[in-house]
DNA sequence: GGATCCTACTTGTCTAGACAAGCTGGCACA
DNA sequence: TGTGCCAGCTTGTCTAGACAAGTAGGATCC
């Protein structure tokens, strides 16, 4: 096997070139935002390449947030500050696995219920229809750090109650059994109830990050859970890089 | 001006109807999770059209993370639980105004400041250098929202103490004079301190979500800032769409 | 002067073919 | 039996050209 490069300066292909040329002036202020940026025709010339090369690379840029492009117009460097950073929520015991730590679940509750009114409407169900709802606490390393109180529409998954939760998480059963397609979720800072307290270990009202999510198949919601943790323990993190 | 297709009927490009037909298979639980789904040349010879239309539909299916797409193996349905969640974070001000709601920002500092050896070494400065400081408490339709505590390395942005925050903002300052390259922020919940409570007009010890937020260019730290959210008034939201 | 048309430039998209490179399974050979 | 090679599948990428459609500015006509 021999090496096609010097170490670092891996072969790139030229649409890839191309845009890191773009890439790199952008980093480097040559356009301001909203300026006007090198046609299709312009970089075709100056690289040596086909249209549909340089039109690859643009058209990554556009989906990447870094130009704005219009027809009969050119293409313009975008308004970065528009380009919100994006922080991504993981499965917790995934996270925690990722990190190498122990995890462990604590399953208070697993069990069917008669849903109120509210929560029946939440999830499209009749009134008094049974959902499953289980309550799950997240250890990492003996240290509580989520509480997971969730409610699953039975339709969706038949077999959720007779899963081990000590052993796989709702998450993976869930994901295993029906087709995502649309999820929602909401992040705001609260008290930790005497519940919620107790179960995590930590003083009543401790400020709690609570993360409320949903997802729903095209037709139906799938579930609704409350994930809290103590806001000591818990930080969610994201980072942007164009 | 003629319509050219009935209205909901819009005529999709064919590289947009492959995407489409792909995307609704999928939603439909047609190819399970990890499944492999139909080739390059299937696609073709099914939707008569060339090979690169259906590479792009399938290039972007893979760039949204719907698809694994690997050399010599084929394409396969990606594990949607993987697929996570994520949330965008903008600038208070803009989803104020966008909300069609009155903001008001209350300027409490503004001035330069000898940096204190943590907050020096943050910024990529010497121990003791001046760094610019601002405190500003954003108000939406007369309720305060979020108290905003913000370092900025005068190096980036010599101008900043220049502006008049009253009416315009930070973000919007810093990004006028700046080439972003990278951001970083982290989410956390934490009980408002003294200082906090009285600024925003809520409690001591009241439940706050904070975000911290650092942004860089290539080589420097622009500027850091902490943003206090009183708990019972923000929610961050977030939607995933295939 | 004002309205209209025309041209040049831009991006958006598609085509038909080509070569490279990675994976798999079967066939021939030792 | 075991090993290596090769054919046939897959995706990854590039090319040269084509037509469509949107914009802007100048020329022309009234």
């Amino acid at each position: 096997m021999v090496s096609t490069a010097a170490p670092g300066t891996a072969k790139l292909a030229p649409y890839a070139l191309v845009k890191q040329f773009l890439k790199d002036g952008l980093a480097a202020g040559h356009w301001a935002p909203g300026a006007l940026m090198p046609s299709e025709a312009t970089l075709v010339a100056q690289f040596q390449v086909s249209r549909m090369t340089v039109n690859r690379a643009l058209r990554e840029l556009q989906a990447d947030g870094l130009v704005q492009r219009s027809q009969g117009l050119g293409t313009f460097a975008a308004q970065l500050d528009k380009v919100s950073s994006t922080l991504t929520i993981r499965d917790l015991p995934a996270e925690i696995e990722a990190r190498g730590h122990q995890h462990q679940a604590v399953v208070h509750l697993q069990r069917s219920e008669k849903a109120p009114a509210a929560l029946a409407k939440r999830l499209g169900l009749a009134t008094g229809a049974r959902v499953f709802h289980t309550l799950i606490v997240h250890h990492e390393n003996g240290v509580p750090l989520q509480c997971e109180d969730r409610y699953v529409n039975p339709a969706c998954s038949p077999g959720y109650l007779a899963a081990d939760f000590s052993r796989t998480t709702p998450t993976q059963v869930l994901f295993e059994t029906t087709a995502l397609w649309r999820a929602h979720c909401a992040i705001e800072a609260a008290s930790a109830s005497t519940d919620e307290a107790r179960l995590l270990g930590v003083p009543v009202g401790e400020a709690c990050l609570v993360i409320t999510r949903s997802t729903h198949t095209r037709d139906a919601t799938i579930t609704l859970a409350r994930l809290v943790h103590p806001g000591q323990r818990y930080l969610l993190q994201g980072d942007f890089q164009p």
